[in-house]
DNA sequence: TTCTAATGTAATCGC
DNA sequence: GCGATTACATTAGT
């Protein structure tokens, strides 16, 4: 496919079976990984330990690919035991933003001071400051998209008129 | 001489938690977060471009309310914010399941592919797996525990008898 | 009503 | 720690 042929038309791409199995680019090197799941040491040692991980990573990522030609890899062990979502209360939420206007970084210390206090792990206090960084972000990246639209369409309303 | 005096207090930190967690919820004056909403762009950078997002975030909270008058639902203020809803045709939904059933986690040249196929944005395909493979995740769960059930069920009559 | 497109965000992985 | 991506819970449109 990719040697040059002599044709009078190039095709357009093709859904090719590489393509649609995710597999253009490179080859899978698969080597299933644990991931790190400390939580689940709690609710799932009685199964069969041996089949818990082989049966369940197979049949969610017998689909899954490596990272693609022309972009992001989606080649992770596919989640196995995800954690189960953390729902926070209002008033965590209250204290965490209130927190976050005066340090988006706080350090182990003041995570964990927080963690006793809002009776959650320190964990979760580390990953919502992460999220809520990456949140602020992408509101300043948006906001300046925005803002230098505006700005081109302003000289374009000049120049119009 | 050699010993300080005795001081009740002496503090030096100025944040302490409980400094913070005292002033919970007074001022936070919260750069007001915006949403992602890239179609926006398109169809609405005509109209006063100031007021645009401070409308959209509280229309979202008491949006549940009824349409002024039936014929104006678009373009009411409710609507405001949140994309809408696209309708996939048959044949569209015929594709993507095919691809689905053989990989539900096409990577971005896959949904590009698909994207000028269909004549769908790349995020609407997106989306759709997304969606699609959390159905898939409810329906595995829900005969999981259909099987359970009935299992415990016939253990049940066995021991009734 | 049911199903599902869209949204927000907690959790995960790789770097 | 960050960027990218996913899963999950929820809202809302048809």
């Amino acid at each position: 496919m990719s040697s040059t042929a002599v044709r009078p038309v190039e095709r357009k791409t093709v859904f090719t079976i590489e393509r649609i199995l995710g597999l253009d680019g490179k080859e899978q090197s698969t080597v299933p990984v644990k991931p790190h799941r400390p939580w689940i040491d709690a609710c799932s040692n009685l199964v069969g330990s041996e089949s818990q991980f082989t049966q369940e990573t197979k049949c969610k990522q017998d689909s899954c690919d490596r990272p693609a030609s022309d972009s992001y890899k989606r080649t992770l062990n596919w989640y196995i035991g995800r954690r189960p979502r953390t729902a926070f209360t209002g008033a965590q939420i209250e204290i965490l933003e209130s927190i976050f206007q005066i340090n988006s970084y706080p350090g182990i210390d003041l995570r964990e001071e927080l963690a006793k206090r809002l009776e959650l792990e320190e964990d979760r206090i580390q990953i919502w400051f992460q999220n809520r960084r990456a949140k602020l972000k992408r509101s300043h990246r948006e906001s300046q998209f925005l803002m230098v639209k505006r700005a081109f369409s302003n000289l374009h309303d000049q120049a119009g008129h």
